[in-house]
DNA sequence: GTTTAATTACGAAGATTTTCGTAGCAAAAT
DNA sequence: ATTTTGCTACGAAAATCTTCGTAATTAAAC
């Protein structure tokens, strides 16, 4: 499978992988009732996505016991980058400063939040000069 | 046509939204010519999504002339906004916080950029005491 | 006025994504 | 041991997205 696929999960992928990282190393079973707690899915359905993760290279499954015990194999930070990446492109046209103030105009960031973001810039700052 | 779906274009109805942002009202050959700047798309392809978001209720058509001029019906803030809203939730869980540091993260964006978003902050907080 | 060129309409093939049904095993329960 | 239950494998249907070929029509060029 191609390496490109590997980090851009589709967004039944991507829903899966969110389960995963929370999660850590999880059955088809307990996969499915969480994805079930938000939406009808039927079991094979989720049985399915797993088997064509493992293909693409975005998970890895212990077989050790008849059980299968699935594990992401692609890190939730990269994954958030790559398809971040990809909006800013295809939506904004590459400007991130766009993209951040839409993200932070309508939403309720808290306090301590901004906070941080003001950090990170101080120091974004202090590494440019 | 749904109404979710019209602000959500696919990322070939996405490139064709942002010659229209772009341009504004665009003749197919138009649209199609800066589009093959970046990659080759056949003419009538590019006819046929425009005839598929004219049904989306994503764009309208001038037919009063024999060459058609398409104009884009819905704006580019909101369709990033939308855009963004649904990688928040379904990549970063809603954390908007999370989301803004990512795309500062690694990105070089401009001395005078960060400064605008700190000041949107500062009125963010204002707004908030 | 005929030929040529440009434009739209439309169907349909190909690709990808999502979804599940069924079969075949393995384990657990009786 | 036989039945029942639970799990995986696999194929394939359904849905969506992408792409284009062909036909029909209109305008322009000759």
């Amino acid at each position: 499978m191609n390496l490109k696929s590997k980090f851009k999960p589709t967004d039944a992928e991507l829903e899966i992988l969110r389960v995963l990282w929370k999660e850590g190393g999880s059955t088809v079973r307990l996969i499915n009732e969480i994805l079930n707690a938000k939406r009808e899915v039927g079991y094979t359905t989720t049985l399915k996505f797993l088997q064509i993760m493992e293909q693409k290279g975005m998970v890895k499954v212990d077989r050790s016991s008849r059980t299968h015990l699935y594990t992401a194999l692609i890190r939730e930070d990269e994954t958030q980058k790559h398809l971040l990446d990809e909006l800013l492109e295809s939506a904004f046209g590459g400007s991130a400063k766009k993209l951040v103030m839409q993200a932070l105009g309508n939403n309720k960031t808290s306090q301590k939040e901004l906070e941080d973001i003001k950090n990170l810039i101080k120091q974004l700052e202090g590494g440019k000069q």
